[in-house]
DNA sequence: CATGGGTATATGAAATTTCATATACTAGCC
DNA sequence: GGCTAGTATATGAAATTTCATATACCCATG
């Protein structure tokens, strides 16, 4: 194995830069690695991982418009859009238009779908309960409060009232 | 401002639903809109998000290589190159290769790299004791140390001696 | 020191995402 | 009721990302 002589790069030696301290780095490092970690699980499933995100964000639910599913699954408008429509095309979401406002685009999981992501749901579960394991009932619990508490402090801050998906950029 | 009487949708509401008490759904959220917060000084300065997260990757750097750069800022290899590409023709960043090494790619920032990014990371170290403080020393300090102990637990999962980079999918 | 297997990055073609805008609708106002 | 402003989603064209693979290089081994 190669060193390297002449800096001290990557994940690990971040030390002293300013990366290393920066919360927003390591919030999306957790994220992303941990997310990845299921990502083989979701591919053995036949979906991409945005498609899992869309189908889970419906899981449960009686159905969620467009908008809704952009802050769910946190995609811009018209990527997500476009992507229901492949799932549709899969019938794995079906879409129709809510009773209500009659601009709005109601998107609901099929059964196929269910099917689709049942044991993924499962499985998720079990990676969460894994990945917590190390550190006690207490933290992790506290880790998803002081979570919620950001999302709650930042999502859509200053939106009120506005466009909310468009505002996905 | 229009009640929906057919369901309950939407970030705040995801209560009773699998993704209400899953981790990896609350960390991408988290780290996406405190990122989003921090986009607008962003793009002030000219710069996607995804810019700015290599070059504030290079900050404070000697240089680093294309696979390392695929770690620090996550982004496929050749996403990542082709971006370098973008900011190299821009003058944001220089390219040259290694000694040890012929086929890496040593990337480093520039002086007109390093003065596009030296307000910006000024405001984003501001803008994250903004986030943190009503959370208090203690706790943003243990949030961070467990989103460290994360990132070491699950970043790059059994990819010893692997190509890193190309894990990055 | 040639060979084979593995690594680091680059690149073309295909797929997706993004931006800008169009369309259809709601809501408040006169 | 018709008008104006604003909201929700769709869509085309352009930009980017991704996948698959090519290229250049390193290293161990015979």
């Amino acid at each position: 194995m190669a060193e390297n002589h002449e800096v001290q790069s990557s994940v690990e030696s971040a030390r002293d830069r300013f990366l290393d301290e920066y919360l927003p780095y390591w919030l999306s490092q957790a994220s992303y690695w941990i997310s990845r970690e299921f990502q083989c699980e979701v591919a053995r499933a036949g979906l991409t991982f945005a498609e899992w995100r869309v189908l889970a964000s419906l899981h449960g639910s009686s159905g969620e418009t467009i908008g809704a599913l952009c802050r769910l699954a946190l995609m811009k408008q018209p990527t997500l859009s476009k992507l229901v429509q492949r799932l549709q095309a899969e019938d794995l979401v079906a879409r129709r238009s809510t009773k209500g406002d009659r601009r709005q685009t109601l998107v609901t999981i099929t059964d196929k779908g269910q099917a689709r992501i049942g044991a993924l749901v499962t499985q998720a579960q079990a990676h969460q309960r894994e990945v917590l394991r190390p550190f006690g009932e207490d933290n992790a619990r506290e880790l998803v409060r002081i979570l919620k508490e950001l999302v709650r402090e930042h999502g859509h801050a200053g939106l009120v009232g506005s466009n909310l998906a468009d505002s996905l950029e």
